[in-house]
DNA sequence: AATACTACTGATACCAATGTCAGTAGTATT
DNA sequence: AATACTACTGACATTGGTATCAGTAGTATT
């Protein structure tokens, strides 16, 4: 015979709480099991809560994965941000930068993030990320002591090859240093080891 | 009033050219719209047969995303085989090394495909890809004269790298370097400026 | 204590993708 | 020309994700 549910007490939630645990739940789903594992009934289960109730929240399906999208676009930001302020700071050595820098793309995943986003073709909303980018930039330029020397266009191309390797790392990372032997901090000491030779050398044409 | 369906005649391909036919329509569609517009509809529509014909050929939706992934993974590994016989006929230069990794994670989109793949976690289908990588190092390895100077852990950190850099460039290479202001050959250009250096400086612990 | 507000649910409908199957129609073989 | 083989189709059943909506139940305000 069918047992009466014990209809516990329902749990009400502010707006905030509500969207919040529902993003960190979409968050670790997609992480553990790719974007189509962030549906509305997988989220929703997570945090005990119907469907219905994150499209209350949320507006649609549509609507949480771009809320997922942005809050994890925000966090790589914020990480971003930090590696600038750590760089200012404490004039950090070359091995910290690129740490700092794969860091930013490890947490939470933002690597699969990144790769999500160009696969659903809305690179626009990697556009909070620009100006994170453009700040790095300045801080390696500030940490290099404004060597006039050092033309920007030097400066950024040292930023695209740090941000090109970690985005590399986070993403085939794994399988392609295992087939090569290589530890897990291989991607990052070699791309620091280069870096100081890369940025003394007065910028030729490459 | 219903126009009769002209009821053109049925045509007839060897299980070969479906297959074949199927899996340039799926390749083109994941290119172009991602892994989720890889449906057996969308698929049957662009080759003009239904979506029953694929089953009867692919078995299932998953037996084509499988073999769709095969045959990828197989272009990369010729890609990157060819390189690797350019090299050892041309001893060519660094640039053309790393444009030559580069290509081949351009050519038929090898670098959505391997985030697809990494995606769906089943790591195992880069297997192919394992062999080819190690013959690059070989390659590399004749390249520089077999100089023993040149520690093979050397070398697969320098194949490491380009690796790296070509699969960050083919993922997120264009916004990147639009946020940077850098042409598309940058990436390709600052690694091969760095190779000769890393190839040629002692191994040290880095 | 009554009221207003809204977070939340359950039932229901809908659609797109997958899969099944009996039958159709090309092609080769006899 | 008849037969065998199988690529191929159309119709149907199923499933899972999405969306709607009327109603329920917490919480704050009066």
């Amino acid at each position: 015979m069918p047992i009466q549910k014990p209809a516990q007490r329902r749990r009400r939630r502010t707006p905030e709480e509500a969207r919040s645990e529902a993003l960190v739940a979409a968050r670790d789903l997609l992480l553990e099991a790719g974007p189509d594992a962030v549906t509305l009934s997988a989220v929703a289960k997570r945090i005990g809560v119907t469907h219905a109730n994150l499209i209350h929240h949320f507006g649609s399906a549509s609507g949480l994965q771009g809320a997922l999208m942005g809050s994890m676009v925000a966090d790589l930001r914020a990480a971003l941000d930090k590696a600038v302020t750590r760089l200012r700071t404490d004039k950090s050595a070359p091995l910290e930068l690129v740490d700092a820098v794969f860091d930013a793309f490890d947490e939470g995943g933002a690597g699969r993030l990144a790769a999500w986003i160009v696969m659903t073709g809305d690179l626009s909303r990697l556009d909070p990320v620009r100006q994170a980018v453009l700040d790095l930039v300045d801080a390696v330029d500030e940490m290099m002591g404004r060597d006039p020397k050092l033309q920007r266009e030097q400066i950024k191309a040292a930023v695209l090859l740090i941000a090109l390797g970690a985005f590399g790392d986070a993403q085939i990372g794994p399988p392609l240093r295992g087939m090569l032997d290589q530890d897990e901090t291989a991607g990052r000491r070699i791309i620091a080891s280069l870096l100081p030779a890369f940025l003394a050398r007065p910028h030729e044409g490459l």
